[in-house]
DNA sequence: CCACCAAGACGAGACGAACCGTCTTGACAA
DNA sequence: TTGTCAAGACGGTTCGTCTCGTCTTGGTGG
């Protein structure tokens, strides 16, 4: 029987100069005209690139987009950590402040928005982004629970995945919905609200 | 000078029986295609109706749809409110489990995550998302824990707001990141970690 | 009370523009 | 020699606007 293999690309031969042009080119369209009037075609125009260049190694646009994010926040954040001063409300609150201002960031928004956006219609991108770039931020975030509660401050029989959903769910729906401005203040309080329902049992 | 006002059409002489039947057109089509593949001819065929008829009275599929939507959850919810036994952690766990099941219905999950999707990608949709369908939902959980605060088995000085959102974050989280399943086990033990951080302080 | 009429929404679909994703060409690099 | 490359032609969709002729409706005059 014949087979059906569709012929993949040689990736030994691939140009890392039009990988990286289509990536830069990206991320600069979709500050300059966000995501949904976001075009291959606009793409490959800006980086100097063939169509058919883009369509062998990517399958969406949304996955040049994840790609090209990837490659600017990688080893940027989550190297450091959460700080640990001892200080446990302290410690997350700077966090979560930074993250805020992070988010008010337009040129960090833009790209980031469509990401969240484009994800959570498909499904099969979700996975990728959830696994590239939500999950490395929350192991930070309980790594530092962890140190928590062998410092006595935090329930040792606390469930840490569902307490980083606790403290991170409320931000992310705000900041997807507008639904409320991402002020320190707001950061500050739901910091305090969520530390409470993380405090060792009476 | 010459006025620029552009002429917005007639309200009074508006066809009632076009107006049901594209709503009605964009569910079933949402539903069987999917939103991105959902499409504005397609509902005008559906429905029987020019293309102009729509164009007219709305200026996006997500326009329509938000309205389809808001017709058919109109009263459906919201009425009834959350159930007060006097055992708030019961009552919660009832209401989120329900939500849970409503989540993981196709028929509500295609339409409702299509505008959730819309709106994280467009501000102006986005204020009516929230002002029409999650604002009236917020306000029944803000009622009942209100409750809860007069029958002192919470805070009294608690941002009722804020609790909202530290409940019901998680789970929005959740279900648009498709990070993990909506199951009873879920719901509850958010519940019980939400309680926690309620409960009248010591 | 009713016949008439002008205004405007209606269904249908033609139209050009924008993008899609595929395919072809000839250059060039491994 | 083989396969990627830039460039762009190609047919197919869908867009949003527009132009028809029809139908509905509210106001007017007999």
């Amino acid at each position: 029987m014949p087979s059906t293999t569709a012929k993949t690309p040689d990736v030994s031969r691939r140009s890392e100069r039009s990988r990286k042009a289509i990536l830069r080119a990206s991320m600069e369209l979709v500050g300059e005209v966000g995501y949904t009037k976001l075009t291959i075609e606009a793409i490959a125009a800006r980086a100097g690139v063939g169509k058919q260049t883009i369509y062998r190694w990517w399958p969406s646009k949304a996955a040049v987009l994840l790609d090209a994010f990837t490659e600017v926040v990688r080893s940027e954040d989550y190297q450091a950590g959460i700080p640990d001063t001892g200080d446990i409300e302290a410690d997350l609150k700077t966090v979560l402040r930074a993250t805020a201002d992070e988010f008010s960031d337009a040129a960090f928004e833009a790209p980031y928005r469509a990401l969240a956006v484009a994800s959570a219609a498909d499904a099969e991108l979700a996975e990728q982004f959830v696994r590239r770039l939500q999950e490395p931020g929350l192991e930070v975030y309980i790594a530092r629970l962890r140190a928590g509660q062998q410092a006595g401050q935090i329930d040792p029989d606390l469930d840490l995945r569902l307490a980083t959903e606790v403290l991170l769910g409320p931000f992310q729906q705000r900041w997807l919905n507008r639904s409320g401005p991402l002020t320190h203040e707001f950061a500050d309080r739901l910091v305090e609200m969520a530390l409470r329902a993380f405090a060792p049992r009476a």
